[in-house]
DNA sequence: GATGAATGAGCATTCATTCAT
DNA sequence: CATGAATGAATGCTCATTCAT
């Protein structure tokens, strides 16, 4: 693992801990030198934007798959459900870095934003090919959709909910109904 | 105005500008000293924690309240929703400050919690005496009624959704169908 | 002594002693507390700025008053310089930080070229009231006049030069040649 | 220009821009790595020792260029205080770098003192064979020559002057009534 | 109740310098 | 000779909190 890879771990761990973090932290946990940070990342932004980006691409992607894989419009919104939980489930330091992730959302350079609107633009796409989806405005089908599901995720894991997967198939099949046609 | 509403006042300006907030800052828009700030709140959780409690009171109370007028199911699932969206769109601030929230929310006080688990009973107890809803787990309604209409609260905040005036409609029809019987 | 001419003492001190100086030495000199220098000053410009205004004023000060004595130009010219080389003899540290201030003169606040002009146009008018003056730019004057004295105020301050006192006489004469009329 | 020139090139650009520098700025300018700057100069000191070194010796070898040429003592003191006022309106970086040059003064090599003890002797020989120059201590007369155009270039330099060009005859004239026989 | 000077631990960041490749 | 990743001591500054008046 390079240098770099070993920072950015070092910081999701240092972030998912405490919200907050300071660069003594991030150092020690990584065993790098303030020095080498500032030289691989530029400052601490630097670093929570690099981490967002990372981990943003790698859950999209998954978003991406999952739609992939839809061989309908039923299966393809249940997949959506699902792998959102999932992926929260088995990556709750990456979900809460993100869930918050004021602090970068703020000066998210371009890059981000073009990596957003990729996907929004990718969903609402496969959407408008699927008449058994109800038309909606994408805002709206986003929201029925991912809201719940995210609603729950940050529930879950505030330490609030039992496990995601027993609440799975409830409730993609709450969201399915939300947007199928009829 | 008392010295003590003042105070909150300002800090919720503050809160709301920055995301971060000093006591410095407080006491600037205030007018206050912050000898004074500390003599009625004790500290900045202090602040945060009032702030949070009184304005996640008066939402609760709306909650409470369209939930009263509902005259069927239908009506109070619209309700909730079209509440939450007209909250969120008259209280910016007070929303933003709700939804980051993080810094208080782990402290929360044994008031808190027992106010979000009123709300929650209550909501709950409604629900299970609507049979035109379906059986579902409460966290399961509530993240399908809710989770949408959070999730495009959190967009229109972020200045990257419509007018949700226009939306609300569309989302309540959609939150309706996610937990209606066939 | 107040906090604030506590501090600035003890700035002065720490600047004479170094050149540079770091606000930890400023404290451990004066006693004071990181906070309370930075609540007094804002910062180590403040500290820099409030230092320089004070000695120029204090400086200026004594000009005027040399010059204000004067019996005719002669004597005016004379006084100028020997004022000049004796203040920077008896005050070794504030000459130090006044020649060098270039960290303070790229701020100057308005107040601080104020007080350059003040001083610039009184020398000024003076001088154009005297006939045993041969008429000079201002800049002329001033450069003769000030010059000289200015740069062996260095020489002596960096320790190549023997007792200013020695040379006041001899220099205020070539001051004084250098700007009579015929 | 050879890898060191170019350095020092960017090194008097960097020094000029700002006062301060630091090596990576030096580095951007130049070109160069961190690495080959340490291998030319050895440190920072290394580079501002070298630069003033250079700048140092070519002035000086103009002062004494301009004594050369004279051809009576009046054309050989106005020879001096134009011979400043150009070189420093021809080099404004050279000139700032010169006169701040607190840092290097310091520290200043037995090389530097040499060549400054040089220039003084040679300009003081000089002096001593001039009758009708007024019998000076040598830094009285060296304070009257180039103080007042050191005063002056300052000035210039920091942007609070007209052309030297313009004040050259003048000052000269105040230069030589300051210090001729009579 | 109110005021604001004082405190000091904590933090992000800079920068000269080293050294393995 | 050149490169640039790595180091870590040093520094300016922030900010919650205390407390004498």
């Amino acid at each position: 693992m390079s240098r770099r890879e070993t920072i950015l771990e070092a910081a999701l761990e240092s972030f998912g801990a405490t919200g907050a973090t300071t660069i003594e932290d991030i150092r020690e946990r990584s065993g790098a030198s303030v020095g080498s940070i500032y030289h691989h990342f530029g400052g601490k932004d630097g670093i929570a934007l690099a981490l967002y980006m990372e981990i943003l691409r790698e859950y999209q992607a998954g978003v991406l798959r999952a739609l992939g894989r839809a061989t309908d419009a039923e299966s393809g919104v249940r997949a959506l459900v699902r792998h959102h939980l999932r992926w929260v489930e088995r990556n709750p330091d990456r979900a809460r870095f993100l869930l918050q992730g004021g602090a970068a959302r703020e000066h998210l350079g371009e890059e981000l934003k073009a990596l957003n609107q990729t996907m929004f633009a990718a969903v609402g796409e496969w959407v408008e090919g699927q008449p058994a989806i109800r038309p909606l405005r994408r805002e709206i089908f986003y929201a029925a959709v991912f809201g719940p599901a995210q609603e729950l995720s940050r529930s879950w894991l505030s330490g609030r909910a039992r496990s995601l997967r027993q609440l799975e198939d409830e409730l993609a099949e709450a969201a399915w109904r939300a947007v199928r046609t009829d």
